[in-house]
DNA sequence: GTCTATAGTATGATAGAC
DNA sequence: GTCTATCATACTATAGAC
C-alpha cells in the first residue's frame, strides 16, 4: 500500500471505475482498452499513461478487493471461539465492505481470468483466502456445530454466495450495505449450521461490524 | 431437440466435451479456437465442418444446461402445496441433473459471455429461469415459510450456490451426484428457511428425483 | 472429413507531436 | 496528459485441394 492516492479523483481512478464496470459486464477478455477509453473520455492509447497495461488495472482492483478479505479470512481461520460466531463475523464484514466498494467489482474472481499464468500471484491470494474458508468450515464440522459436509464443497458455496452478493451490488445499487450483508450472512450460516436457532443468537448478539 | 444423436461418440462430440472444458478454465472468449482443434486433435480450420462457428458451439452447450431446468423450473414455480418442498425439488433434480453431466459446463452462465447482444435468446431463457426462482422465493416469504428477504438477493444467492456447484463438480470428479445436490439442497434450503426443522421433514420424506 | 493457405478484423501497445 | 498514426499480433472464418 505504498501509494500516494489521497483523494486522488483524477482519470486514473476513473479509469479504475470504468474498467471494473465493464470488466464485470462483459468480463476482462471482453472489455477492450478502447472501451474503457472511451467510457472515461479519453483515447485508447492515453490509458497508458496512467497504467503500463492493461493487466494492470485489473490487478489494481484485485488488490482492492482481495488483500483485506484474506487477512481477515485468516484471522477468523485461526482465532478461538465458536466457528460459527468466527464465520458469521467474516462474511458479515466482508459482505458489507464489498457492498460499499466504490467498483462495481467482479467478473475477477471468474476462474477464467485467474487462470491466466500472468496473474499466478493472485491466484494463489486467492486459493489461500478459500483455504481459510475450508479450514473455518471443517472446524465447524468436527465441532458439531456446521452439519456434516465437504469442506471443499462448503467453502464453494459460500464462495458462490460471496459472488452473488457482488453481482446483486453491481445491478441494484442503493441498497443498505448493512442489510444486505446480514441477509447474506444470515443465508450462509443458515446453510451451515446444524442446529439453525444459534443463528438467532448470531444476528442478535452482533454489534455492528467494524471497519 | 430434433437432431439424431443417439450414442454419436463423434468428433462433434468430442468437440463439445472439449470446448466445454476449456471454456470453463479459461472462459468463452479466453478460448480460441485452435485451442479446441488441438484438445479435440485435429486441425483449427476442421471444426467448422463440424460447427457454423464458435458460437455455435457454446449454444449447444447452453441448450443442454438451459432448457430442462428452465421448464422443471416453470412448473415448480406453478404447481400448488408448500413453497420449501416444490423448491426443494427443483434444486434436488437441477443440482443431480448438472452432477450427471457428461461436460464440465460453466463459464458459460458468466453474466459477461450471455451480455453478446448475439446471444440475447438464451440470455432471455436464463433471466425467465431467474424470473420463476424469484417467484418461489417470494411464494416463500409471503407464506411464511422463508425469511423476509428480497426476491432478488435470494435468487441471486440461490443461482450463486449452483455455480458454484458447477465449479466444484468440475474439479472435483468422481464424487456421488445425489449426495452432492443433497448437500446443496440442504444449504439452500437452511439458508431460505424460517423454522429449518422443517428441513429435516423435507429432507427425510423425499424419493430419489426422477430423471 | 481433414488439410494448407490465407483473408479480414480487432486487439494491446508504441512512437512521437503538441 | 492527451492526441494521431501505426505496428505487431492473434483471432475467427473462408477457399479450395486431397
Amino acid at each position: 500500500m505504498s501509494r500516494t492516492d489521497k483523494i486522488t479523483n483524477s482519470t486514473r481512478q476513473r479509469i479504475l471505475a470504468e474498467a471494473a464496470l465493464l470488466f464485470r459486464r462483459h468480463g476482462y477478455r471482453g472489455t477492450s482498452t478502447r472501451q474503457i477509453a472511451e467510457a472515461v473520455g479519453i483515447k485508447q492509447p492515453s490509458l497508458f499513461h496512467h497504467f503500463p497495461n492493461k493487466q494492470a488495472i485489473l490487478e489494481e482492483l484485485l488488490a482492492i478487493s482481495l488483500d483485506d478479505s484474506l487477512a481477515r479470512a485468516q484471522r477468523a481461520a485461526s482465532a478461538s471461539g465458536p466457528v460459527a460466531r468466527r464465520l458469521y463475523d467474516y462474511v458479515l464484514w466482508d459482505l458489507a465492505t464489498l457492498h460499499r466498494l466504490p467498483f462495481a467489482l467482479s467478473g475477477i474472481y471468474a476462474h477464467d481470468v485467474l487462470q491466466d499464468p500472468a496473474l499466478a500471484p493472485w491466484s494463489t491470494k486467492l486459493e489461500a483466502l478459500y483455504a481459510n474458508l475450508r479450514s473455518l468450515i471443517d472446524q465447524g464440522v468436527r465441532s458439531g456445530e456446521f452439519r456434516p459436509m465437504s469442506p471443499g464443497l462448503g467453502q464453494a458455496m459460500v464462495a458462490g454466495v460471496t459472488l452473488s452478493h457482488i453481482d446483486y451490488a453491481a445491478e441494484h445499487t442503493g441498497g443498505d450495505p448493512d442489510e444486505l450483508a446480514l441477509a447474506g450472512a444470515a443465508f450462509i450460516l443458515g446453510g451451515l449450521l446444524r442446529d439453525p436457532e444459534s443463528l438467532d443468537r448470531l444476528v442478535k448478539s452482533h454489534d455492528r461490524p467494524s471497519s
